[in-house]
RNA sequence: GGGAGUAUGGCGGAACUGGUAGACGCGCCGGAUUCAAAAUCCGGUCACUUCGGUGGUGUGGGUUCGAUUCCCUCUACUCCUACCA
């Protein structure tokens, strides 16, 4: 009798068979077309999970497939190996960040050379390695020479308790996530790279993205935030001021006439003068900086008057705790009767309310809801009778002739701040020399290394600390310099390692021609959570690259992928304490904990620790083995939704497994019966292994693989009622050892040795199929009044006139137009007669 | 407040440009095998039905010979984003 497949000594030797052979290395080849595989690349936090299986199985089926289909394919994979979890680990480890970050490296390596996936392990790199980021440190020189860095003043998060800088994301309702101290805003100074630069380009050219999802650019083109409107100037009518007028953005000129109030941000220029001469303004911008403009709208009158530019009428000036200053120009004109939140305001303060664009058929006074929509201009001198789109050009027409404002074109995309105030990141290599210069590291100095940790006892958290490391001496002039203690955004390094997987260890940053040949990366799969910040964070630096001679290269990622989560079900006890899965026992149709308190199952969530719902890979790896793991992750879901871990899915996909392995067995032993129909049915694997292909070049992985049913449902068949012959019966089964190779590559190599395949099933081609069929007859339905009442069989020759007679002549549809007339036929050939009665 | 998306059996999900709704898998039911169970294999499985049929893809409407598919309405849920002037 057969064995049973043992996954546990298989996937180790075909792994070990795939290293040794070498078979996933890229070489630059021109003679060949180039496909390269990216999956978005991990932070070593220590374990791999369930989101990274699912993320580099989806990416593997590609890389995969496409070798098979004889294209050169690069699939790399590195380290996003900076950043904060380190350091936290370091504290409560006592370990440096480095060797904690290395540890997991290796351990991760393992994970996934344990998942059998087809990375090109030559090509590791981790971006915590000065052989890496000494050349961000050179990017980011040549940035500074080129206006594309450069250093402001900014506002961050301070935690009081920690002494530190948090991110956006360590701040959990205003307080640290350590300390548990509230979070201060606090002006630091800061480097920036000019993103706003390219605004313009980061939002035309994803129209030429045309292999990624829309809801990515989506997300991309609101982020960006292009909006068309006007700059106005307002005179200010009061004495004593250094300024003489205020200059505000609107997208909505049109409504000018209808203005009754100025209100500028509480970081406007002007309220820095005012401050000073009134302690009143004083208190009430420190009212500011506490408020939360969200739940409660602060204004004060400053008393200012400004002249409208074009009644002339006097309108006040109101600082306002919701008016931005780095969005526009800090300043914005009230017109409470055609915006909500001017209304209210106007209301508040009881300020006038100027109707200026009015919908005749259905007007309502304005009280408390402010008029928005389509409507025609009133009450605006020249602009009155217009449409709000011919008031807009006109009005700024007037404006621009007269001197009083301008057209402006405004972006939310701001310059990317990329200081961070922490030790384990790439430091930013500059110099500030005692005489006030700031100079860029000379590209001969470079890298910058950052100190080791040695210390087992205090961990420290930045640069800032490390007198002997800052203080230095300029190369220049030998006066004495420090050099910049803030080390880099981590996204500073995700934004080009694409790039450097062409060729990681070469000494200059990158090679021009490599980059050529295998640039843009053709299919990138990761994350939807990273669909604004890495991915605009690339396509900035790829712009910023090639503007700096590096590369030629517009756009990184030709096509664009987002996976959806991995979730599992939650528990919790009656202490409403969240329980793992492992530890929940049933018993007389109820849940138990370990402690026998009763256990309800709660809502699917995506797997965390916190919620205790988390599957750990290895775990099943080691019990049913990769390929189990990715035929789950494969079936039924589609990639880009979420994915529900359950233990029947998994027990099914195992099953599935030991299926196939048995089936191929049959091979050696099998007789045919005799007295076949020859060949009916190879037009059917074929059908299948094309329906296979297709799926997954549309991404739809979870069709192939019902496909892939599909193919053993009929294999099986036929064998068990013997009706295949034997050497297409090994043909068969090896034709499904290559389509399951993309998937299930282990067993499908053991298959393919079964059935002797030459060499190496992962270099096998692709199979050629036949992708016209001939139909000699079909099933053609009979629809009455659109409903389908019989099918008859129908030859592929026959003509319209005869097939409709049959129709009528078949007894089921015969009774259907008994006593009826038949007003109507339709016939669609090949597809289907549609018959209507009255 | 703004934007995007989703809705199909008990469950995950199929259905190409409108043309036999429910592929494939899970679960469930029945049977075989077994001393018994697990595993495995075979059959059935949208609902109702007087076994002729009838109804059915979140709701209500429209276009059409024919709608899961196209258009409008409403509802529910999910995600993103947020005072962007």
């Amino acid at each position: 009798m057969s064995q049973r497949y043992n996954h546990k000594i298989a996937e180790k030797k075909w792994q070990k068979e795939w290293v040794d052979k070498d078979i996933f290395s890229s070489k630059k080849n021109k003679n060949k077309k180039k496909y390269y595989v990216l999956e978005m690349f991990p932070y070593p936090s220590g374990k791999i999970h369930m989101g990274h299986v699912r993320n580099y199985t989806l990416g593997d089926v590609v890389a995969r497939y496409k070798k098979m289909r004889g294209f050169n394919v690069m699939h790399p994979m590195g380290w996003d190996a900076f950043g904060l979890p380190a350091e936290n680990a370091a504290m409560v480890e006592k370990k440096s960040p480095e060797e904690w970050t290395y540890k997991n490296i290796d351990t991760m390596k393992g994970q996934l050379k344990s998942m059998g996936f087809s990375f090109d392990w030559k090509k590791e790199l981790a971006t915590c390695h000065p052989e890496y980021y000494k050349h961000e440190q050179e990017f980011f020189i040549e940035m500074y020479k080129n206006g594309l860095a450069y250093k402001k003043e900014s506002e961050v998060n301070w935690d009081p308790i920690d002494k530190t800088v948090l991110a956006n994301e360590q701040v959990i309702d205003g307080r640290g996530w350590r300390s548990g101290a509230l979070v201060e805003k606090k002006f630091l100074s800061q480097w920036f790279l000019k993103t706003s630069k390219y605004s313009e380009e980061l939002l035309k050219d994803l129209d030429s993205l045309y292999e990624w999802p829309e809801k990515v650019k989506v997300m991309q083109k609101n982020w960006i935030g292009k909006s068309v409107g006007a700059e106005i100037r307002f005179e200010i009518n009061t004495d004593g001021l250094k300024e003489n007028k205020i200059t505000v953005y609107t997208t909505r000129p049109d409504t000018i006439y209808g203005a009754t109030f100025i209100a500028i941000s509480p970081q406007h220029p002007l309220c820095k003068i005012l401050s000073k001469k009134e302690k009143k303004i004083q208190n009430f911008l420190d009212d500011c900086k506490k408020s939360n403009p969200d739940k409660e709208k602060l204004g004060f009158n400053t008393n200012i008057k400004v002249n409208h530019p074009l009644t002339k009428k006097q309108l006040p000036v109101y600082i306002a705790n919701f008016v931005l200053m780095d969005y526009g120009l800090g300043a914005i004109f009230g017109c409470p009767a055609h915006d909500q939140r001017d209304l209210d305001f106007a209301n508040k303060f009881n300020l006038d309310v100027i109707t200026v664009v009015k919908d005749k058929k259905n007007f309502k006074e304005i009280t408390n809801e402010a008029f928005t929509g389509e409507g025609t201009i009133v009450n605006s001198d020249f602009l009155n009778g217009l449409d709000i789109e011919s008031a807009k050009i006109k009005i700024v027409e007037y404006l621009e002739e007269k001197g009083l404002g301008n057209q402006k074109t405004n972006y939310k995309l701001r310059d990317w701040g990329v200081s961070r105030q922490r030790y384990w990141g790439c430091p930013i290599p500059i110099l500030y020399r005692e005489d006030g210069a700031v100079l860029p590291v000379q590209k001969k100095d470079l890298p910058i290394m950052l100190p080791k940790n040695e210390s087992k006892n205090r961990y420290f958290e930045s640069l800032k600390d490390l007198k002997n490391w800052k203080t230095t001496v300029c190369p220049e002039t030998g006066m004495v310099a420090v050099r910049e203690t803030d080390t880099f955004d981590t996204f500073f390094e995700s934004s080009w390692y694409f790039l450097r997987f062409c060729n990681p260890r070469l000494d200059k940053a990158l090679d021009f021609d490599d980059i050529k040949y295998w640039l843009p990366v053709d299919q990138y799969i990761g994350g939807i959570e990273h669909a604004i910040l890495h991915l605009l964070y690339s396509r900035f630096f790829t712009k910023a690259l090639r503007d700096l001679n590096y590369i030629k290269l517009d756009e990184p990622f030709k096509g664009l992928f987002t996976q959806g989560m991995v979730t599992h079900k939650t528990f919790k006890n009656s202490k409403n304490e969240w329980i793992e899965p492992n530890d929940v026992f049933s018993k007389n149709d109820k849940l138990f904990d370990l402690n026998g308190n009763v256990v309800s199952s709660g809502s699917i969530e995506k797997m965390s620790k916190s919620k205790k719902n988390v599957i750990d890979p290895t775990q099943i790896i080691d019990v049913y083995g990769a390929d189990t793991a990715r035929w789950f992750m494969l079936s039924d879901s589609p990639p880009e939704r979420d994915l529900e871990w359950t233990e029947t899915g998994v027990a099914s996909s195992y099953k599935f497994i030991n299926k196939i392995w048995e089936l191929s067995e049959q091979l050696n032993e099998y007789k045919p019966s005799g007295g076949l129909e020859k060949n009916s049915y190879m037009d059917d694997f074929d059908k299948i292994i094309n329906e296979v292909s297709s799926n997954i070049e549309s991404f739809h992985f979870n069709k192939s693989v019902a496909k892939v049913y599909e193919y053993v449902n009929l294999l099986s068949t036929l064998v068990s009622k013997k009706q295949i012959e034997k050497n297409e019966l090994g043909s068969v089964i090896k034709k499904l050892s290559i389509i399951i190779h993309p998937f299930i590559p282990h067993i499908s190599e053991e298959i393919w040795l079964n059935v002797g395949g030459d060499g190496l099933c992962a270099m096998a081609n692709w199979p050629e199929t036949k992708t016209s069929f001939e139909k000699k007859s079909f099933k053609m339905p009979i629809q009455i009044n659109g409903k389908t009442r019989s099918l008859i069989e129908v030859s592929i020759e026959e003509e319209k006139e005869g097939i409709i007679k049959r129709a009528m002549a078949d007894p089921k549809i015969k009774k259907y137009i008994e006593n009826k007339k038949v007003v109507k036929t339709i016939y669609v050939k090949n597809k289907i007669v549609s018959l209507v009665t009255k």
